[in-house]
Order: C-alpha cells, then structure tokens, then sequence
RNA sequence: GCGGGCGUGAUGGAAUGGUAGACAUACCAGACUUAAAAUCUGGAGGCCGAAUGGCCGUGCGGGUUCAAGUCCCGCCGCCCGCACCA
C-alpha cells in the first residue's frame, strides 16, 4: 500500500456495530479546532489567579512551505502548552515571524517581486499550512519581524541602547564582495568566494556599528552556572565561545629604542623558549614600516588579499616578514630576538603581537622551519640563555617551567599553577601584568541590505552622525525600490535618504545600512508579551509572562541566537524595558534534534545521482520499476530530496497521526527517523483506541470478572504517573509507549463497563496533549461536557500505584534464578525466609549457610553463597 | 589540536546501581476471509536441548560492588562543537 494516500475508509471491521463511525481525522480535526477558537480556549489572559506559563517556540522564517522539523518543533511546544494548560496555568503560547532577511532579496532579484510582499505572501501560506496542526497558539499575538509596528519598536530600542553606551561606531575589517557590492557574514563566504556572486571575496575596511556585547563577556559567562535548566552543551559551547583566558601581557623593549612591543601570552612559562617576536600584519608597526619599503607593502597586500573566513585562513599558507627590527629577551637583555610580520596573527585578539615559543606550539615550529629560525631547547636556555640550538621538537609538557623555579626559587610547579606562578613572579619583578582576556568580540550589526530594520540615524554635514527622533519613528523601508543592479537599493532611492537633521534641522542623509536579522530575534520573546506596545514592551504585561518558562528549537542556534539574546535582555533591563528577573530571559531550554529520511537515488549516463522523493518510491522501485539506491537517513532537504510535506501526511493520515509520529520512538533531543511504516503505525494505533473507546459504548453493561476492575484500575493510575513524569521531562517517547502499553491493557481487560469506560476517558486525556483532535472527539463519544483541552490533567492515586502483591526475582551469587511472589510490605526478615524456602535456593545451598542476603524492598532479593 | 557526547536484538529505542531488550517497526505462525487488505490471537536476543533447563549476551580489555548497560581506568569506533585565539 501506498502509505502516503492511505485510505481512512473502510476501516469498519465486520465485528463493529453498523453504527459505529471509523476514526476520520478528516472529518474530526477541522471541527474541533473551530471548536477551541470559539471558546478562546488558547487566548493568554492573566485572570483567574492561575500560575502562568510561557512556553515558545523558536519562531520560523517565511521560506514559504512547513517542514517536518517544524511539526515536529511545535508539536513538543504544545504539548507543553496543553498539558499547561489542563494543569490550571495561564498560558502563553504566541507564534511569529522572523521575517527579514536575504532569501526575500534574492528571490526578488532571482524571479522578481517585492520582498515585501514575497514575505507576506509565504507568511500567510505558512500561516494556512500550520493551522492545520492544531496547534494551542494565541493567534491574536501575531506579529512580523518586518511590521514596521515591530521594527520600529526595535529602532526606539537602538536609540535607548545608544544612548547608553552599548552601541559605538568603529571601521572594521570585513568580507567585502566586489560584484554584489555588500558585506557578507563569514557563513555567506563559501572558499574565498561570495555564495552568490563567485567573487574573489576582499577584506575591507568600513565604518560599522557595533553592539558592546564584549563588555558583558564575564556577566555572561558566569550567568552561565544559573542555567541548570539548559543543556549542558549549551552552556559549554557559549562558554568556549565567550573563551576566557588568563595571561601576562609584557612589553619586549626595542633594540632601536623604538616604540616597545607587547605581547600576550597564555603560556609565559614558556618565555625562556622564546625563537622570535611576531606581528601582525595590520600591527601599527607593520603600517609604519611599510610606508618606505615596497618590498614589505607587497607582502602585506599578499596578506590582506586572504579573506577573514575560517575556510580562507585555514588554507592560507604560513606566510612572513623579517622586519630588521630586534627586540631584548626581557630576562636577559643580552639575547635579541628577531620582529617577524607573520600572516597567522590576528590584529583583534590579544595585542596584535606574540613571542613565538616553537618548541610547544606545532604552528610556531612550523614557521620555524619554514624560516629557518631558531628552535630553543627550554632547558638548555637555563644555562646558556642564547638561540644556539636548532634541533627537534620539545613536546610542550610542564617540566619547561624548571626556569621560573630556578629563577624564583620556588617548589616544583606544574599546569594551570606553574602558569599562575609565573605570573606572579613576572608581576613582582616588574616584567608585565597578568590579563584576562575573551575572545567574544563585539557584535557587528551594519548590513548593506534592504530588507532588513533601517538603523535609525541620519548623517548631518555640520552635527555628524545624528540619532533619529522617537516621535519620527518608525522609520520605514520605502516600497519603491528596485533590484536590478547589485548592491543596496536603498543607496539609489531618489529620496529615502533625503531627511533634516534633528539637531540642526538642516538637511541630512540617512543611513541606509539596515540591522542583522539577528537582532529581530533577540528580543521578540518580549514583544510577544504586548505585542501591540507603542513601547518595545509593556513592563506590567512583561513583569506576569516573562521569563520564557519553557524555550524550545535546534541546536544551530546554541550559540548565536542564544548569546545576543541574552545579551539583549540585559540591554533592555538597562534600558528600562524589562524587569531585572528577565536578564536571563529563558529559563529552561530544550534542544530538539531533526526529523531524517532516507535518500533515494538513481544515476544517470554520467553517473551524478538524480534524487526522487520518497512518494516516488515503492518497495524500492521507481514507478517504472527502476531499482533506486538508497542512502543512510539524513536531514529532510530539498536538494536530496528526501522531505516528506507535512501537508501531504496531514491529508491523508490527520495532524494527531503526524503529531504523534514525531513524538514516538526516538527521545526528543535526538534526530528521528520518518518511514512512511512508522507514519502508518502511528494512524492504525488512533485508530485503535478510537475503535477501542466505540466498542467499550457500545456495550455498557458488561460485568467484570474477578479483580479485573481493580487490576484495570491500578493499571490506569500508574499509567497517569508515568505519563505525567514523561511529559514533564520531556520524556514524550516514553510517555507514548506507556501509552500504548495502556491501551493494550485496555484491550484485554476483562473490567466492567463503567470501568472500563473510566479507563477510555483517562487514557483520551493523556493523549489529548499529543493528539488533541481525537482526544475532544473520544471525550464527546464518551459523553463528557465541555473541552477535554480544559479539563484538569488526572491525578494519579498513589494509594493505587503500589501493589499489594509484587514479584520479587531472587538472585544467587547476583544472577537470577527463580522468584517469589510476597505481600508488598512483607518485612525483610519473612521475604529473607520466602527466599531461602525457594527449590532453586534450596538446592544451590545444598545444606550450607549462605553468607550474605541481600534484600532491596519492592526490587530484589540476593542470595550470595 | 582542544572540548563534549554516544556505542543495547534485524531496526527505532526502554531500563532511580537491582528481573537487560519495555513500547513500536520489520519478521514468523494461527483465527476471520473464496482471497487479499484490515482486524484479532500468539511467537521471537544468541547458542545447546524433545523439554524442565543450562551457558553466553549492552563496542573491546580491566576494576569497584552482594549486584554494572548504568560508576571508575585504559583502548577502539562513530557523531557534534570550537580553533592560525598566542
């Protein structure tokens, strides 16, 4: 069978009752969900007292089409916001887009258009698309990045943000495409080349503003230890990105007299292995000497011609300069060191200098004998401190710090203490201070694009760089642009930029740079809690939702999203716009792994593979019977073709099918894998309990054989438990196959009727937060009033998740060979006699003492002999 | 190179240090059916055995413990993040 047009037909099975009406998620989903939009059941008030809870999920950008990773995204949201909400609490569950971005600039370039209405148009398809989910969303908080009502709210922020110091002009080295005539973000910049373009990408110099995000390395860092509810990875990965470090900044004194150099270093006990002092190229002494020295000025441009990517300097080969200059070994005036322009040397971390110690560091020794320079012998530089030696590699272990201990005269010190020590004893004889650096920079946010938030200030011939009134904001994108020419079309408008200068009120230009995409979300979260502010927030709205209870998305955005939007709640305390409980903005976050299918391919005359989608294929075969290859599961992408539309499962099998598909089988955080078997044994098991749930009205007086009621019950009770456990702990895999351990329960059990219909209500219950259409629908055929989405969650009676009988296995010498089945709150002692009473105990002693019982109450009993 | 994670049947996976493989898929058998599908019932880690049962078993090798998939040490493999960061 087809799985993706499975029938929901003639599932009538000759046993059922003529009257009985097979699950059609077709008929039951669309009803129910204007159900709960009549009643408002997912509008967030802050009435009634309740706790409240804000669960989001990291919003989507507009591309058009939902994808699986989506479904399966939202889906653990809500049934986050659904089990919330049948627990008593005011929830806040919003949806948005972030809408600004390049792909709408590409795709008017590429096919024509407005980004404008590009963007709108995939909102509301997307919108249309997601709406069949069933998802518990606040609909009426909607909002866009790209509503000038949002942006113009984030340009009031950036003036408040400015005003405090945490914005700051400064030119910076950037990837410049030639032909597009833009900066490109590193990830655009693919081997040298501009992703679109194909030009040789340059670096350059411009004029950018910047975020002072750096000034909040150590708050960020440290706030990190708060975060338990984060993962672990999480937190390591911004902690590595933040990157810390604890060093001696010193001077080497110039052998010319000249301006000192300083340098930085993490590993001064590696100082007495010093081969030579590297700078880097854009080092202010590198740009002095170039001026009379053309042979040094080609080399520089060779330098400067590498782009700032990671794939550009990781291939670049290890390029220097001997500058001439000579610097003292700051321990031994009489040992000069040679000043090299080395291309490895980044400007922007550190002093733009370091001694190179190639004896433990493989970099340094690869200069080093490229250039034929010195590799010291740490030990042999204790007595003859001279670059006499030139041999093989030291490995860079901590016995090289003997030095400090000769010289300071103190223990034997090693590790992270032998650099402390070194510090100190630096410090104390006046040779540099110890330094703590990050690596974190400062966020660059200028981009020479359209469709993004105009940054909000004007450029005045007399008052210079002016920031824009708030009474004139917002200031918005002009529509009448055009895209025919490479570069930013806001440059070329006629008369956007054309404005008076707020200070002078002589005319003035504004800035045509627009902000990163990447502040549209960092503050959003806020927003949705007064979406309609005509303030970036509403502080009462703010103080009642915020923090995010409960944050929800991938991984990829571990590091980004999540620092600047950290960042930016700290901003906007400091500016007023939030409480100071909101610095940390989301106060739990799960990382949610992706949905993967398998790839099919075929090869054509040339052998390149020609990818076919999974309805294509059937037992693997094409249509036309052609075998296909088949490629480990990988995730959905359009270009491999292996994506299943969430539109396509959603008519044929239902959301609830699909949702509880992507709940099952694979733990949340982990990827998980959709087969069109699993989508169908997802639909045959709603099926199931709906049919199940007929044949239990159908018959309502059927009498219960000895016990079964209480067995059902007990059953039921801890079925609520570990539901319950599940959900709160994200455990939603496990929760479902509790479920449908339960379900087969149900299909056995030998209960009464009212029992048994007892046990239908609670397990429609436990599913409604995965599969919320059904669960309404069995919860009417039950013949409950009102929404089962608002009743309250079932409790489970503790009293009835213990037994009053167990199982326990015995155990000899810790492998288990028999059990017994005791009273639950059988003391120790009885179930010590029970177990030595069993035939395999018996014969395993034969007439001995054991040595030792072991009995764990409720879980095992082991004899050991 | 640095940091982190993972490794369990044919497959996805379950298991507060306490009966390894729950639940599901695929598979096998049976019932219903002219038949198929659907549905229902049952089986199933491997090896030996007619069977009660026994031995082995969570990547490999050690260790701690009455008891280890779980904790510790050392390997092997895979995955992810970071990185000319001084």
């Amino acid at each position: 069978m087809d799985a993706y047009h499975a029938s929901n037909t003639s599932l009538l099975c000759k046993k059922d009752s003529p009257a009985m009406t097979p699950y059609s998620a077709a008929d039951i989903e669309e009803k129910w969900q204007h159900a709960w939009d009549n009643a408002r059941v997912f509008h967030a008030t802050r009435e009634g007292g309740k706790p409240k809870y804000y669960v989001l999920e990291m919003f989507p950008y507009p591309s058009g089409r939902i994808h699986m990773g989506h479904v399966r995204n939202y889906t653990m949201g809500d049934v986050v916001a659904r089990y919330k909400i049948a627990t008593g609490h005011n929830v806040l569950h919003p949806m948005g887009w972030d809408a600004f971005g390049m792909p709408a600039e590409n795709a008017a370039m590429a096919i024509g258009g407005h980004p404008k209405d590009w963007t709108y148009g995939n909102i509301d398809d997307m919108r249309a698309q997601m709406k069949p989910l069933g998802l518990s969303i606040d609909w009426s908080r909607e909002f866009a990045t790209c509503d000038p009502e949002y942006y113009g709210q984030q340009q009031a922020l950036f003036l408040d943000m400015l005003e405090q110091g945490l914005i700051y002009r400064k030119n910076a080295v950037v990837n410049w495409d030639p032909v597009d005539m833009t900066v490109l973000a590193n990830e655009q910049v693919e081997q040298g080349r501009g992703w679109r373009s194909g030009a040789l990408v340059e670096r350059r110099e411009l004029t950018q503003w910047f975020f002072k995000i750096s000034d909040y390395s150590e708050e960020l860092l440290s706030a990190l230890d708060g975060l338990e509810n984060w993962p672990a990875k999480v937190r390591l990965m911004q902690e590595n990105w933040i990157g810390k470090s604890r060093g001696l900044q010193f001077s080497f004194e110039r052998v010319d007299g000249g301006e000192p150099i300083e340098v930085y270093t993490t590993r001064p006990d590696t100082l007495m292995g010093a081969s030579f002092v590297g700078i880097s190229p854009d080092h202010p002494i590198a740009k002095t000497l170039e001026a009379g020295n053309p042979e040094l000025a080609t080399f520089l441009a060779e330098c400067r011609k590498v782009g700032t990517t990671e794939e550009a300097i990781e291939t670049a080969e290890k390029l220097g300069h001997d500058t001439g200059l000579r610097v003292k070994h700051p321990l031994n005036p009489d040992w000069e060191l040679p000043v090299w322009i080395a291309n490895f040397i980044l400007m922007d971390y550190g002093t733009g200098a370091i001694f190179a110690c190639p004896a433990h560091d493989q970099r340094d020794l690869d200069f080093c004998r490229k250039y034929d320079l010195p590799v010291i012998d740490t030990f042999q530089a204790l007595e003859n401190p001279k670059p006499v030696e030139r041999h093989a590699f030291v490995p860079p272990k901590t016995e090289n710090v003997q030095w400090i201990n000769h010289f300071a005269g103190l223990d034997q010190a090693t590790g992270q203490e032998a650099i402390d020590k070194t510090i100190a004893f630096c410090e104390s004889h006046g040779i540099g201070t110890g330094v703590t650096k990050y690596r974190l920079r400062d966020w660059g946010l200028s981009r020479q694009r359209y469709w993004g938030c105009p940054i909000p200030v004007v450029h005045c011939d007399s008052c210079g760089v002016v920031p824009e009134r708030k009474q004139n904001l917002p200031i918005e994108l002009p529509y009448d642009v055009t895209f025919d020419q490479p570069g930013n079309p806001l440059d070329r408008h006629p008369t956007w930029r054309g404005c008076t200068c707020p200070e002078c009120g002589d005319p003035a230009l504004r800035e045509t740079d627009t902000m990163d995409t990447f502040v549209d979300s960092s503050w959003y979260y806020a927003r949705f809690t007064a979406p309609h502010a005509d303030t970036p927030t509403d502080m009462a709205e703010a103080n009642y939702w915020m923090n995010v209870d409960q944050y929800i998305g991938g991984i990829e955005h571990a590091i980004l999203h999540l620092l600047y939007s950290r960042f930016f709640a700290r901003a906007m305390h400091l500016t007023g716009h939030l409480p100071a409980k909101a610095i940390e903005p989301f106060d739990a976050l799960f990382t949610q792994g992706m949905v993967t299918h398998e790839i099919y391919l075929t090869r054509d005359a040339n052998n390149r593979p020609l990818y076919h989608l999974p309805e294509e294929v059937t037992d693997g075969k094409l249509a036309d019977g052609t075998p296909v290859e088949i490629i480990a599961s990988a995730k959905m992408s359009k270009s491999k073709k292996n994506v299943v539309d969430p539109i396509n499962i959603i008519s044929a099998y239902g959301a609830d099918t699909a949702r509880w598909f992507v709940l099952s089988d694979s733990p949340p955080e982990r990827d998980v894998e959709w087969t069109a078997a699993g989508a169908d044994a997802a639909h045959k098991h709603l099926s199931r309990v709906h049919r199940l749930t007929s044949q239990i009205i159908a018959d309502p007086a059927e009498a219960a054989t000895q016990g079964a009621d209480e067995a059902l019950l007990r059953e039921m009770h801890k079925t609520i438990h570990d539901v319950t456990v599940g959900i709160d702990s994200f455990g939603f895999n496990a929760a479902i196959a509790r479920l449908y351990a339960f379900t087969n329960t149900l299909a056995k059990s030998k209960a009464g009727s009212d029992t048994k219909h007892k046990a239908a209500t609670t397990l429609a219950q436990l599913m409604s937060p995965m599969t919320p259409h059904l669960s309404e629908e069995l919860w009417q055929m039950l013949g409950h009033k009102g929404l089962i989405t608002t009743a309250p969650w079932p409790e489970a009676d503790a009293a009835l998740l213990v037994d009053d009988t167990i199982t326990l296995p015995i155990q000899i010498n810790g492998k288990r060979r028999a059990e017994i089945s005791v009273p639950a709150d059988m003391d120790k002692s009885e179930v010590e006699k029970a177990a030595l009473a069993v035939d395999a105990v018996i014969k395993a002693l034969d007439g001995a003492r054991p040595r030792k019982i072991i009995v764990v109450p409720g879980r095992i009993v082991n004899v050991v002999i």
